[in-house]
DNA sequence: AAACAGTGCGCG
DNA sequence: AAAGCGCGCACTGTTT
């Protein structure tokens, strides 16, 4: 890590400076927007010099208090309406829209693109990679966190990631863990299904739960309807979560993630064919209205743990008895947790430590060899289950073959433990292209 | 002015 | 009985 951050990765910083600039006009001009209607004048009423733009709590009192605008129902810890995104959505007012969109290019501007530049000195910047830091054992990334760089909206990714180049003629490159997380817990909890599709490239647990999650035949399945399926449902309840939440984010998603069937058909109105009409109360203490999508992934659920992946359901329930008789774990990696966890809690620390120490492992091993080799190409990031380094083009077969053989082999013979093997994924720009650009390489 | 709590949001 | 996990950073509003 001493090393990795020594090395410093390459910024344009002419290119922020250009994008702070055309980002700062923008802002504006979608402000002068805002500035033309009721709720804005009534803000500046209410709050006078006071009104900051940036205060949910301002436009929480403005909307539901002063104007009468209807309140959602969720409320903070504290009490107060909750004013995320995601809540917001739900409010049926234009305002809300245009100042969600505003709010957005203001984190992009000020996280991001301020935040890189302030961390950025000869046109590097030299992010932290703490190993001391965390519950889990994973890393943390400071000044600035390498570690949450957007990439999941196409927009704002390309605003900020355009910023990030390699050294003159180089490449960045990036190698992922594919899966490492669900490939982690299943050398914990051993289940035969899951390594069947951990294995078995004809399978696929998504596009699976996805036809019983939304009640569709394999090849209605699309790209979107898998990737809502794999996070609102699959991941939600490998990490713990419950059917109550589950059934709500499945059913927005089908509006907010514009999901239909292959042939075209929306999801809601395909389910209503099928019989699911609503979402339902989400009362977790009354039987569900029949019909309703909360029944419908109740019993999803159950069949998922009771059914589908019933080892895996043991392994937790062991794994957190044992937990709560010792008052502490060891994980694969051997590494000790203690002290008071929630079920959640003592059942993913594991997965996620030991996940990172695969990776960990592979990045030693990744750069002692090319120093014992005396190449060029040097390793600038780490992204808990990713490696990004800039590459020299000369040694990019090289490198990509050393990365293949140590996370693919080489670290399976290292622990005996691993049962089910590591697999990679690697992503190169051009030379001299941006972070943005990086594009899949096919590798042996 | 500095510190702190609360909230929200970016990533894996 | 409980009800996704882990991080760091910016901003608001309040307290020291």
């Amino acid at each position: 890590m001493a090393d990795i951050e020594a090395n410093g990765i390459h910024v344009d910083v002419q290119y922020i400076n250009k994008a702070i600039r055309r980002s700062q006009r923008r802002i504006e001009h979608k402000k002068r927007a805002l500035q033309k209607t009721d709720v804005y004048r009534q803000w500046r009423r209410t709050f006078g010099s006071r009104m900051k733009l940036g205060a949910r709590e301002q436009m929480s009192t403005v909307l539901f208090d002063v104007m009468g605008v209807p309140a959602p129902a969720a409320r903070t810890a504290s009490g107060k309406v909750k004013m995320d995104e995601a809540v917001l959505n739900t409010v049926d007012h234009p305002f809300v829209q245009q100042w969600l969109a505003i709010e957005k290019l203001k984190k992009a501007m000020s996280t991001y693109l301020k935040g890189l530049l302030v961390e950025t000195v000869d046109g590097y910047m030299h992010p932290f990679f703490n190993l001391h830091t965390t519950q889990t054992y994973r890393s943390s990334s400071d000044s600035p966190n390498f570690q949450n760089i957007p990439v999941r909206d196409p927009v704002i990714g390309k605003l900020i990631r355009t910023a990030i180049i390699p050294r003159p003629g180089r490449c960045i490159v990036e190698s992922d863990i594919s899966g490492a997380e669900v490939r982690t817990s299943s050398n914990y909890n051993k289940d035969p299904r899951l390594i069947k599709y951990i294995l078995d490239p004809s399978s696929d647990m998504h596009r699976d739960m996805a036809c019983e999650c939304y009640m569709l035949e394999q090849s209605e399945v699309t790209k979107r309807t898998r990737a809502a399926a794999k996070s609102y449902f699959v991941f939600a309840q490998f990490y713990g979560d419950w059917y109550i939440d589950c059934a709500r984010r499945l059913w927005e998603g089908i509006h907010t993630d514009k999901l239909t069937t292959a042939s075209g058909v929306p999801l809601d109105v395909h389910l209503r064919k099928k019989g699911i009409t609503r979402l339902g109360r989400l009362d977790p203490k009354a039987e569900p209205i029949p019909g309703s999508m909360e029944g419908h992934i109740r019993k999803v659920e159950r069949d998922f743990w009771h059914k589908r992946f019933p080892v895996y359901h043991q392994w937790k329930q062991d794994w957190y008895d044992a937990y709560r008789k010792q008052g502490w774990f060891e994980t694969l990696t051997g590494f000790v947790c203690s002290g008071y966890m929630k079920r959640n809690e003592a059942v993913n620390y594991p997965i996620q430590g030991s996940a990172f120490h695969c990776l960990l492992w592979c990045l030693i091993r990744l750069q002692n060899e090319m120093k014992r080799r005396k190449m060029e190409t040097l390793v600038v990031g780490q992204i808990h289950d990713s490696i990004v380094a800039d590459v020299v083009p000369s040694e990019m077969d090289e490198y990509t073959g050393l990365v293949v053989d140590i996370v693919t082999r080489q670290l399976q013979k290292h622990w005996d433990w691993i049962e089910v093997p590591m697999a990679i994924d690697i992503e190169a720009s051009g030379v001299d292209r941006p972070w943005v650009e990086k594009k899949e390489v096919s590798v042996a």
